[in-house]
DNA sequence: AGCCCGCCTCTAACGACGTTAGGGAATCTA
DNA sequence: TAGATTCCCTAACGTCGTTAGAGGCGGGCT
């Protein structure tokens, strides 16, 4: 196969998988790629433009097969399957969310998702202003707590993760901390896909009631 | 000094302002303790570990000054002042948002944080498990926002940060993306604080929404 | 045909990194 | 005083990202 830029990072992200972000070497893609460590260099400026061209793929993975919200649907299912689309697209990789964070991605997909995100909340009676500040407010939870759970489930550790329900459960102090120990089970979003649903909930619910605290004025 | 673990912590966040994550190196930290690199490894056992209580000594900066709300003070001023306080603590270090993310810090101080962020939710009407969902979605939303915001003011670029708003606004065609170009200043938090405090607001709002449904069945 | 030039890959190597091995001085303990 | 413990050292290993510079391979010009 031909090499390009975006084929190096699509067998980069492919690699990442096996080894992780930490583990992911110049030199391993290349062999990867039939190919010596240099050569990547005339096809990418340097890593982080190969980490930038990753995320990028990510990003566009979730972004490009989002739709306008068909008649009838409520804004608040169509900002919710955004946000899990995108979840979906960094849980597909190993250290997905953090490779994407802090990573602007400039493509013309992610432009057309947030214009999407615009017209779509402006049309259900948001302010622009509204719309452009409430809906990275999705974004940021959703990266937020992505990113701690794919810490907390890494498969960097072994056989030994310290972040069992039961290691945090021993962890607490029960006579000190009682709330805290009842509830380890609930916390830190240890419980996967349920605690991100609560708090994307949350989100879009917060992002109704501020219309509404608006129009009341 | 005397030098400890907490002591290379220490002087490995003051490095870090200068430096940033990716030029901090063992070999700085040591010079700047006056000592050689391998010294270093006789109090700490690796890099990560170091990285944890670097972590560890942020996030207990935002913790262990937190009260219990003083009578007649609503949670919700008093979450969003965590959250703000939290997030301070991560912005008054370079790359600190980074450093934080995905690290479970394992420190009294946080779980007393913890212990009293449940405890003032359930005081105010909230389940317990409404309280262990809930707060979390603060605290995502908090990493999540500054992460992107800190990542796109990184000292990291020079003089050529691609993060202005103009270069956001060169990069959208007005044409085809018109309410994106139009908003691009309020977007991907860039303009802050206000950024900030308006998803805090929102997901506050959200959180007592939530209860509130349940209220009503 | 002969030539050149741009494209792509190579070998070799540089400097920096995290980390380990092992030795030695000082300090505490018995 | 003898031995153990604590803390720091020098030296070095293997790996990383990255650069320098040479060369092969192809298509388009003279």
């Amino acid at each position: 196969m031909k090499i390009n830029s975006e084929v190096i990072a699509r067998t980069a992200l492919r690699l990442l998988d096996d080894v992780g972000l930490d583990g992911l070497t110049m030199r391993l893609i290349a062999q990867d790629l039939g190919v010596r460590a240099p050569t990547l260099y005339w096809h990418v400026k340097n890593k982080q433009e190969l980490l930038d061209a990753m995320a990028t793929l990510v990003y566009v993975e979730a972004a490009e097969r989002l739709e306008p919200p068909p008649d009838g649907s409520s804004w608040e299912d169509w900002l919710a399957d955004w946000a899990r689309q995108l979840r979906q697209a960094m849980l597909s990789h190993r250290d997905g969310a953090r490779v994407l964070a802090g990573t602007y991605v400039n493509h013309e997909a992610v432009h057309r998702a947030v214009e999407l995100n615009l017209r779509t909340l402006r049309d259900a009676g948001f302010t622009l202003s509204e719309a452009a500040r409430g809906f990275p407010a999705v974004l940021h939870y959703t990266i937020g707590h992505t990113i701690e759970e794919q810490a907390h489930t890494s498969a960097a550790y072994g056989d030994d993760n310290p972040y069992t329900p039961e290691r945090l459960a021993a962890m607490v102090d029960a006579e000190r901390f009682p709330l805290t120990a009842q509830a380890s089970t609930y916390l830190l979003g240890m419980d996967g896909d349920a605690g991100f649903e609560y708090g994307l909930r949350i989100v879009v619910l917060g992002l109704r009631a501020a219309r509404q605290e608006r129009e009341r004025g």
